[in-house]
DNA sequence: TTGAAAGCGCTAACAG
DNA sequence: CTGTTAGCGCTTTCAA
């Protein structure tokens, strides 16, 4: 009875209430059914009748419904959507993972959220702890975003989280990982710059942050029979000033050393620096100094001379970042749906996680030789 | 005396339960109160005894309770978010204004969702529809990153809309907007290279989107009583790899046209583009051939020669438009509490919106000059 | 197959 | 000042 009553009712309401939300339950109104078999038809889930089911389709288009997405996150615990935490955006190494992560993620149907420490690890916090109240589903955090401290403490509670192209010197407790194999990077710039004669060579590095591509260097130097004074070791701050500075540092003619003839920068974002010190100064790259850097972002392919750098394949670690999180965010519903019957208590849901040694997933780096190197100029 | 039973419990149940999500109904009960009273407390509303206060306020602490913005967001209608949808990320100068506008927008506690939509249409149109189901409370809107009839479409529909840097040949209807007086940048540039003393002069724009960049410099040649042929006018997708085309095209020597000496891009990151050209060609910037650019992306300055370029005050557009948005958003918030009460159909909330002339800001765009231009070589 | 009802966690009147 | 009572819109048992 009540069924027909709705029934009349069903176009006016509509058209009137038009401009504010449509709910399955002004569908179900329209359609003279409950609201769950309105959710049914929607979520294709419970058997419905394919008379109501039709009937059901035809009022939520006519009705202009829109589900309602916070509210079906708050019953369901879940957000479908990722936290993209990054350092900062003025190097264009960011932006570009960002796009890569960004698709991939759109591909598993699930909304990037970006956020940008600044390199702020209070304002890193800040935001994560915002996040946690959204219900993300799970964080990619990047590069030195955040405190690791911060990150373990949040994992511990079994948060799914990945690190994505971490920096090398803090070694995180088991939370999965995908980075570059940034020892092998330094290792295949000094190989370069050894092959092309090099006997006179300086580095430009964000230390402690990117020790490994130092080591890597280094060591490939040392093997070589060559020393890295720590007159040849400029630092910096990942920045393209940072670059600059620490260049003019290096071509300095300080204690007695001759000016090196190649510089290898731990980032392209500061080997454009260099590079444009370097040319400030009259000097000409590769002619007098060779600069190779490391990331290859676009744009080192343009400048004049386009750089040689050490290449981070990107997608590559923005695909296996995604896998290694969804994998997590997979296992923890699933943990969630075994919880509301057994009721374990004592260890946390994320304590076994813990125990077992993380996944860790290594990029090779490779590369890619431009015009920014060349063989040193007889001396 | 139920205060007393659960204030004994308290403690227990809390450590048990760690790991799980803790809700004020949970520090209710550890306090001993009414979950409202948790509620008044945590939102500094209503009034409360300091010694109620203090006793929430230390369970909330203890128990480890975070809000559940979810929940908050569902029952608030409103989530605090602002989405940024822009074309792509590829041009440095997105990224750029995407850091000016996030944190403009955390300053007033609003996240910032970005959405690229990488110049589609159809996939911008979905994007929306997500966000539409009630994560934001509000949209800016890039450059041509969606369909103008969609944003309209939903602007009618009384979302808050910001259009800001919209392209200029397309005109929004009534909708908010914040741009640069692209006409004016037209202008500059053209002042510019005509002081300097060229003649044979080219463009390189995104047509139909950067009309009024072009109209703005075209006048001002005619004015000085210089066409500007067809074959000078070279068209890009304001890609650094269709500025390289697009100049290749220029310095052919089609139709026995003399070839220019200065081109004039409409973005910096085609300028690179036909930089690099020219430089490949063998050619010099500025010796043989003047570039100027517009938007003044920070790697303009780094290049080699620095770009000459006509720069978009983006700290000024996002502030504009922030405020815009933030101006429709209050207001949508105030007419919805009255909408409880009286009940004014027909009129959608929105159509009075649209009978007022929309608000638009014009940003004056400067030239900064740099190192790509000179006068031409006397020919 | 369909419907009723109980949440999800928080907010917001309105009573005591 | 504090507690009660309804929602917000959707999901999800569990009956009918």
């Amino acid at each position: 009875m009540k069924e027909s009553h709705f029934q009349e009712q069903s176009a006016q309401p509509a058209a009137v209430r038009k401009g504010h939300m449509v709910t399955i339950y002004d569908i179900a109104r329209a359609a003279g059914v409950a609201k769950s078999t309105v959710a049914n038809v929607l979520s294709g889930k419970g058997k419905v009748s394919e008379a109501t089911r039709q009937r059901v389709l035809y009022y939520a288009r006519e009705l202009g419904y829109r589900p309602n997405l916070l509210a079906r996150n708050l019953s369901q615990h879940r957000t479908f959507t990722v936290a993209l935490i990054l350092p900062t955006i003025a190097n264009p190494f960011y932006p570009e993972i960002m796009e890569a992560i960004e698709s991939i993620l759109r591909q598993r149907d699930y909304q990037t959220l970006f956020c940008n420490t600044h390199g702020d690890f209070a304002l890193g916090r800040q935001q994560m702890e915002r996040l946690m109240s959204r219900w993300v589903d799970g964080y990619i955090i990047m590069g030195s975003s955040m405190d690791i401290a911060d990150i373990t403490h949040y994992f511990r509670q079994g948060v799914p989280i990945v690190l994505c192209d971490w920096q090398e010197n803090e070694s995180p407790v088991g939370i999965p990982q995908v980075t570059v194999d940034f020892y092998r990077a330094g290792q295949l710039a000094a190989e370069h710059l050894l092959a092309l004669g090099h006997r006179h060579i300086a580095v430009i590095v964000d230390e402690p942050q990117q020790h490994l591509r130092l080591e890597g260097f280094r060591t490939t130097l040392l093997q070589a029979g060559l020393e890295l004074p720590p007159a040849r070791i400029a630092l910096g701050d990942s920045s393209l000033e940072s670059g600059y500075a620490a260049a003019r540092q290096l071509l300095r003619p300080d204690q007695g050393l001759t000016s090196p003839t190649a510089i290898f920068a731990t980032n392209d974002w500061m080997a454009l620096g260099a590079m444009e010190l370097v040319l400030d100064q009259g000097l000409r790259v590769p002619g007098d100094i060779s600069i190779i850097g490391l990331d290859d972002i676009v744009v080192s392919a343009h400048l004049r001379p386009p750089l040689t750098t050490i290449a981070i394949p990107k997608t590559r670690l923005a695909q296996e970042a995604t896998e290694l999180l969804m994998a997590q965010i997979e296992k923890k519903i699933e943990e969630q749906g075994s919880v509301l019957s057994e009721a374990h208590e004592g260890t946390d849901g994320a304590a076994q996680h813990e125990e077992e040694t993380a996944p860790l997933r290594l990029v090779p780096p490779y590369l890619v030789v431009r015009q920014s190197t060349a063989a040193p100029a007889s001396s």
